[in-house]
DNA sequence: GCCTGGCACTCACCCGGCCCGAGTGCCAGC
DNA sequence: GCTGGCACTCGGGCCGGGTGAGTGCCAGGC
């Protein structure tokens, strides 16, 4: 166990890492810091740390810098979560409030986040498996070719073509979208299937093919669009940590474009319900591109239960309470702006 | 008037440029290209393009590079557009032929082009105003509240909450509904106005306010949602031009996600039918962000008209003709896939 | 008149050596 | 267990010479 005050060297050696961005060394910590022992003795407290693996040297004779081990107690142990001033939360309100559609809440949502934290910022899409259907929707385009749209609760629509086996009738096809819609609105998409499994069965028998072929669009659109989409904005903020960077920027550009990757990495630690806070630094990535990289991720939702993900990327030498903070208030308004909705 | 040599020179310094990156002397020129004259000849000549503004020196003693006045030259004469390999267009065909919607056609495209190129992609979604109505679907959410779907014919689907100033009955729903789509369908986006103009006149009194409320609101999803949307992908390759670009790398990923420059970008030179390719060269882009870039823009559409463009971003010192082909076939296919579906 | 070979000149870049200073580890003393 | 002192390390900045690619100019030849 490290000591009381082993800690504080610690906690004091991030904080002054992460605003000088350069190795800091006994010396300057005394100065900095009021913690009342001469720098020899931190010295021997940073000698010890170092032994732990919670701080390293880049070179013999430089200052410490904190490793990922470092980072984790930092963020576990020492560091709470800075709530934002109330300027900054009214800048948050305002800037969201003015959204028109889903796809702009994301994109504001991203916006915002990328300049709050000056970093780079991921925006999962409100996830299709926890949501509602708000009403579905089937068009005629051709005597056997229709149209499916869905539309959730969260706001997103989803359209698919479909081609009949045989024509449909126009009143087969409002009693269709009258019975379908009696069923599902309302319901979570995971009790559809359940729900118009014997639907075919009330038709007259021509028409079951039709509407079988249009219950499993509709099933298919509900599975294979859980395939989650995400915004990503706020990428020049890479930039900012170039002078050691430069080499580590491209597989970071890489990784945040296989979207299938971000998921992943949002999509873990959905336990514990999905809405709380994870913090994932540097190696604990799982993709090599963003082993220089901390994740904070957190989940949104319009009621208790995560909808989706958002979080940040950025360098493992990052304002962890800063950034936690404006993480979980941006969530926090998106979920009210989605619940208004 | 520059001598066919002195142009042959300038290609050959543009050639090689792009190939090495490093600025061209004439000793190594003559080497690598059959000009069928001396250095001291080539020195001469290039003494001359120096002088015209074709070239510059980036210090004394070191090779030339072309400016951007020379690579307007070389685009505008000295250029071919390289047709693609035939893999090259049948990984094309593949790769865009198993997408399923709008989104994933965009999306397949930006990660297409931006392999093609190895250069940053950028696709515009197909614009609403050429496009022409497939379907508008009004549903009723709440009594005085309604949801109007507008369907084009590129596929894509805006959607709109109405609150209506007094409940619409379901008769008049569906009557309204109806006649709606026999007027709109399968015109376009700018006739809709006139259109639709006298349609409150034919209710009753007491559901002309709604009847307006209504029409209004898809008069502004018409207008407001001709604000486009774009994807952009393949920034890593930015990482590409590393070596003198770390500097300018910044203002350029600042530059690409500010949208709307970049609809201002590709929106220009959208006269002649707006088909044509268009390049822009370094400091013809009048954003400052964009200065060391060079911009290859192409119309793309389902019919002879474009519905949107694509392009992409790059270092001024490029491989247009490769480039240019890459883009113009990517547009081409894309024509066809938006024209099946 | 244009092309050519020769020649002197100019810098950017590389390399090695040097100094400097921040930072360290260790030790004896309080 | 903390402190001050001391010798040591080593990365980074600075200087200076050598190198070579590239240039401009000039006199001579086709």
């Amino acid at each position: 166990m490290l000591s009381e005050r082993r800690l504080e060297v610690l906690r004091a050696i991030v904080q002054d890492y992460v605003g000088t961005e350069e190795p800091v060394g006994s010396k300057a910590l005394t100065e900095r810091h009021k913690l009342g022992v001469s720098p020899a003795t931190v010295r021997n407290d940073m000698a010890v740390l170092e032994e732990e693996g919670f701080i390293a040297q880049p070179h013999t004779s430089a200052g410490r810098i904190p490793t990922d081990k470092g980072y984790r107690l930092f963020v576990d142990r020492l560091a709470g979560v800075k709530p934002l001033s109330s300027a900054e939360r009214r800048a948050i309100q305002s800037f969201l409030d003015g959204a028109v559609d889903l796809d702009d809440v994301v994109g504001r949502t991203v916006r915002l986040l990328a300049q709050l934290t000056r970093q780079v910022a991921v925006v999962q899409y409100p996830s299709l498996t926890r949501s509602t259907v708000r009403h579905v929707e089937l068009l005629s385009l051709a005597p056997a070719r229709l149209m499916l749209v869905l539309i959730t609760d969260t706001g997103r629509v989803e359209q698919r073509m479909i081609d009949c086996p045989a024509p449909f009738g126009d009143a087969s096809l409002a009693d269709l979208r009258a019975r379908l819609n009696s069923r599902v609105v309302g319901r979570r998409f995971a009790d559809v299937p359940q729900l118009v499994q014997d639907l075919p069965e009330s038709f007259e028998p021509e028409d079951r093919g039709a509407v079988s072929t249009v219950l499993s669009t509709l099933l298919e659109t509900l599975v294979e669009e859980t395939e989650e989409r995400l915004m990503i904005g706020g990428t020049a903020n890479l930039t900012r940590f170039g002078h050691d960077f430069p080499l580590t920027i491209r597989p970071v550009l890489e990784a945040l474009e296989e979207h299938v990757v971000l998921l992943k990495l949002l999509g873990e630690a959905k336990e514990s319900g999905g809405m709380s806070m994870t913090v994932r630094i540097g190696h604990e990535n799982a993709h090599e591109g963003l082993n220089s990289t901390s994740v904070v991720a957190v989940g949104y939702g319009s009621g208790d239960e995560a909808v989706a993900k958002l979080g940040v990327v950025g360098p493992t030498r990052m304002d962890y309470p800063g950034t936690m903070g404006a993480v979980r208030a941006v969530a926090r308004y998106v979920g009210q702006i989605l619940a208004e909705s």
